[in-house]
DNA sequence: GTCTATACGCTGATAGAC
DNA sequence: GTCTATCAGCGTATAGAC
C-alpha cells in the first residue's frame, strides 16, 4: 500500500529471475523460463522490464541494497565479532544448502564479458561494497583483538571472499560438506 | 604425421573454443563465433565435432590430460616444494595476466546445471584430479617439513583452489594485482 | 497489466554437392 | 574436409487489442 511498493508480479519476476541467475548464469535463462514459471506470457515480463538488461540491473541493485541493509544491521548489533563473522559465512552457506546455487558475485563475474555495460557497472558496485565492508570489519576486529591474522585486512578480506565464492562453485561438483571444511580452515587463520 | 595427430583445423577449433569458454562461459559462445574466427563455415565445425557437447567434452578431456602431464612433470622435477607450489600458482596466474579469463573449473561449475550429462561427468573428473594432486602434494610437503599449515591437507587444498578460482573471477571487476595479494596471503598460511 | 500476434536474428544441426 | 543451402526452435523484443 505504500508509495513505492512493487506490484506483486514485478517482485515475483525479480525473485524468479534472481533464482535462475544464481542457478544457470545470465546467459542460461530466458524470459520464457520466467513467464512459464509464473504462468503468464513473455510479453508481460517486458511490460515490467522492457529489456533483459533492465531486469539484470534490477536484480543486482536489489541485492546491493539487501547487503547494505544486512551490513547496517550487523554493525549495529551487540554481538562478539566472531559471531558476526559467522553471520557473514551464513550469507554464503545459504546458497549451498538450499539449491546448490552460486553467489551473485561469482555468477556475474563469470559472465562478465558478455554483460551489457550497465550491468557491468552495477556488478562492480556490488562487489566493492561487499569487499569494503569485510575489510573494515576485519580491520576493526583486529584492532580490538577479536581477530588475529597476518597481512593487512584488505588482502585477508579478498582471500576470504574469493575462497567462499570458489567453494560454493566447487561444492556443485563435489560434496556440500566441503563448504564447512573451507570455513573451518578460514577461521583457523583469522580467529584469535 | 603420427597416427593420432589431430588435423590442424580440429586443433584450432579446440583452441578457439577453449578460449571462448574461459572468456564467456559455455552458453556464451556459438559455433558461429568459432567459424568466423577461423574463416570457415559453421558446418565445417560440425564435421569435426558433430554436436556442441562433443566439443565441450573434448575441451575438458584435453585439459585433464594437460594437467596430468604437468603434474607428472612437476612431481619428477628436482625442485624445492615451495618452488613447485609457485608453479601451481602460475597455472592460475596465466589466466589473469593474458586475457582476464577465468579457470576451466570455475567456468564449468558456474554453468554446471545447464551442461549435458557427459560434460558434467568430465567436469567432475577434471576437478577431482586437480584437488587430489594438490592434496597429495601438500601432505607430502608437510611430512617433509617443507610446508606448515593447520588442519589436514585435503581441507587446505580445497581452500587454496577455491581461493585461486575465486580471485581470478574477482580480478575481472577489480584489479589484476588482487591475484598476487591472495597468493601472498595463502603462502603465509602454508609455508614453513 | 496482460494478452495475441508477430518480427527477426541467432542457435545447433543436417543433407548433399564439390 | 569444406562448402551451400536449409531447417526448426528459441531468443529478445514490439505493436496493438482487451
Amino acid at each position: 500500500m505504500t508509495m513505492d511498493e512493487k506490484t506483486d508480479t514485478k517482485k515475483q519476476i525479480l525473485d524468479i529471475a534472481e533464482d535462475l541467475l544464481l542457478d544457470r548464469g545470465y546467459n542460461g535463462f530466458s524470459y520464457k523460463d520466467i513467464s512459464d514459471s509464473l504462468n503468464i506470457k513473455n510479453a508481460s515480463i517486458h511490460y515490467h522490464f522492457p529489456a533483459k538488461t533492465d531486469l539484470g540491473v534490477a536484480i543486482i541493485r536489489r541485492a546491493t541494497k539487501r547487503f547494505e541493509r544486512w551490513a547496517g544491521d550487523i554493525d549495529g548489533k551487540d554481538l562478539p565479532d566472531p559471531k558476526k563473522l559467522d553471520e557473514f559465512f551464513l550469507l554464503f552457506k545459504r546458497f549451498v544448502e538450499q539449491k546448490q546455487q552460486i553467489c551473485l558475485g561469482g555468477a556475474l563475474e563469470t559472465d562478465f564479458k558478455t554483460l551489457p555495460a550497465e550491468m557491468q557497472k552495477e556488478t562492480r558496485l556490488f562487489i566493492s561494497g561487499t569487499l569494503t565492508w569485510l575489510e573494515n570489519f576485519l580491520a576493526r576486529g583486529k584492532k580490538k583483538g577479536a581477530f588475529d591474522f597476518t597481512g593487512n585486512a584488505k588482502d585477508q578480506a579478498l582471500l576470504m571472499i574469493a575462497a567462499l565464492q570458489g567453494v560454493i562453485q566447487i561444492v556443485r561438483v563435489t560434496e556440500p560438506s566441503n563448504f564447512d571444511a573451507v570455513v573451518k580452515q578460514i577461521k583457523r587463520d583469522v580467529c584469535a
